[in-house]
DNA sequence: CTACGATCTGGAGCGAGGTCTAGATCAACT
DNA sequence: AGTTGATCTAGACCTCGCTCCAGATCGTAG
């Protein structure tokens, strides 16, 4: 049988890493900065018990890191679902914050795509026409 | 009259910074870490003389960089422009490349938009329905 | 029982990308 | 000449977000 058995709804943290795709370091460490909405439980031996709830988190978080939402925001937005119901609109807030610096960042990036498509139309467009066509500006 | 017209076209490092957007720490720096094409003027009295093709250089670094190219490969890409034709072919592949990593990141910042957007609606409808009917869940 | 891998804690270390300081010099204005 | 502000160099320092280590413990398979 594997590790879990009456342990079908919580997990390890290696489980939760292979999940998350967070490292176990990485895992413990967004424990102890405070990243996470509860206490995880813990077995009698000490082992990290994780529920599938913390799990759901931990994949928000990750959503959100990935999107580079800073971990001092994280924190603040965990810490708001901490204390319960009364703060729905400051969380509505920082989610929509976050939303409209996500888009801004897509359409940097894509300004940054164009740009780069077409630095590399040139070189393409040179290197069709041969290498051999000499000098061209060191910037292009 | 050519010779002033191309001296009234060099820049001093804070207007390159604020024509960049980039500090003026950030500019000696990346000038020590060799991403620059070629050595920067200097006055007489060694105040740095940036020329248009520098500014031209830079800014694209600063495309890249926004873009999430690491300072190394920038480096990279200035030492294969610096050793001058030969080498487009490699400098078209970098560039390639990372305008490949930037649509993998365009795709992956619309789905994380789109998980926070359902995240923002979620709240918003609770919010919307008063925000007095109670419990929810945590991660929501 | 023994091994062996996974996990535990506290704290040190790291890589990226700058940022800032000190103390001196330069250049322009008054 | 004096004042002021921008720039110079070398190098120390900083934030962020992990990552890794040492040394101990847990827990399961053989």
């Amino acid at each position: 049988m594997t590790t879990s058995e009456a342990a079908v709804q919580s997990l390890s943290i290696g489980e939760v890493a292979d999940r998350t795709g967070l490292s176990v370091h990485a895992l413990r460490f967004y424990e102890r900065e405070g990243l996470l909405v509860g206490p995880v439980q813990r077995t009698s031996g000490g082992r990290r018990r994780y529920t599938s709830s913390d799990v759901e988190w931990l994949q928000i978080c990750v959503r959100l890191r990935e999107s580079g939402m800073p971990l001092a925001d994280l924190k603040h937005f965990a810490e708001l679902v901490r204390h319960g119901p009364g703060n729905e609109a400051e969380r509505l807030q920082l989610l929509d914050t976050h939303r409209q610096r996500v888009d801004a960042q897509i359409q940097a990036l894509e300004e940054c795509r164009s740009v780069i498509a077409w630095k590399v139309d040139i070189y393409a467009e040179h290197l069709a026409r041969g290498e051999a066509d000499g000098l061209w500006d060191p910037t292009t």
